[in-house]
DNA sequence: TGTTTAGTCATTGACGCCCATAAAATGGCA
DNA sequence: TGCCATTTTATGGGCGTCAATGACTAAACA
């Protein structure tokens, strides 16, 4: 599984392109496809999140396991698969953000990526340090409860 | 198999010919078949459904293997089988929309394509925006139980 | 022969690919 | 430990190619 850590914030150029972190780009790369994709993420307004196309491809069939005409798979679909979008690498690992993403997460001069881990989130620097604040609080507050479950999960995986 | 990401919004010409989506195309062809097979949507009132030819029978064998003297499933499989569409690329990778299911969908001038991972939807434009913000609004909703189902998947994945 | 239908060619604008430069990180060596 | 050499990364710009779409031509039908 990729492993995507730390911050960066990464220029945007006329033309939309902004560079992947380099530490990024080598989970990001498969046979099938090397570059991101990238959707509004449905848990943070103003983030896009990101991850690699095994992931999605994951995703995809997660969604594929409901009756494709119900309107759980409609309903998934359209919020994440409609608004995904495959960003290829150029030569030099950069990716060109499509307006839409742009405009959604209000990306205009900077990128800030910030690594979590099996994905990423790009957002626009200003958006990210208001967030940062809050999760971080939230992150303290529930630091206890993050630990049991975590030894918990460890526990199942020795078994 | 195949992963249609993204929507595309094209110009429908007067004879009623679409591009499909570049990143479409690949998954859309094969030995058996290069184009698209297209039915109105049995879960989305409006929308034309779209896959490949290999979706296509394996739709048709899920039917098939299923009770054959069910009343539900035979009219099912009448209604999306007898009403799908062989739609042969052209050499510039257009289809053509039959009369039918332009009226269907009320498709005019343009057509949008939306990517729903195995399968794809074509819709006009104004009536897949109204879809997208009901559906969206729904699967927020339903974003916990949607967590649930992903981690069950991983979680299986591990075993 | 007029009219529709499908296949082929032409245009234009966006995007992929390439090269150049600058800034930063890394490693070697004194 | 401090300095220099080398490599990697980030960024900017130019140009060719391909995708989307419009126009044209040939074929089929009435």
């Amino acid at each position: 599984m990729a492993l995507f850590l730390s911050r960066f914030d990464n220029k945007v150029d006329r033309k939309g392109r902004v560079s992947v972190p380099a530490s990024f780009r080598a989970d990001l790369t498969s046979d099938a496809f090397a570059g991101v994709v990238a959707f509004p993420s449905p848990g943070n307004d103003g983030a896009i999140d990101g991850c690699d196309i095994e992931r999605m491809k994951q995703l995809a069939e997660g969604i594929d396991s409901f009756n494709p005409f119900s309107n759980e798979y409609g309903d998934l679909a359209t919020a994440i698969l409609t608004k995904s979008h495959r960003l290829p690498f150029d030569g030099e690992g950069r990716i060109i953000l499509p307006q839409q993403l742009l405009t959604y997460a209000g990306i205009t001069n900077m990128a800030t990526f910030a690594g979590r881990g099996a994905t990423f989130q790009i957002w626009a620097p200003e958006a990210y340090e208001a967030y940062e604040a809050e999760a971080t609080e939230r992150a303290e507050a529930q630091a206890g409860k993050f630990e049991l479950q975590r030894r918990d999960k460890m526990g199942e995986g020795d078994r």
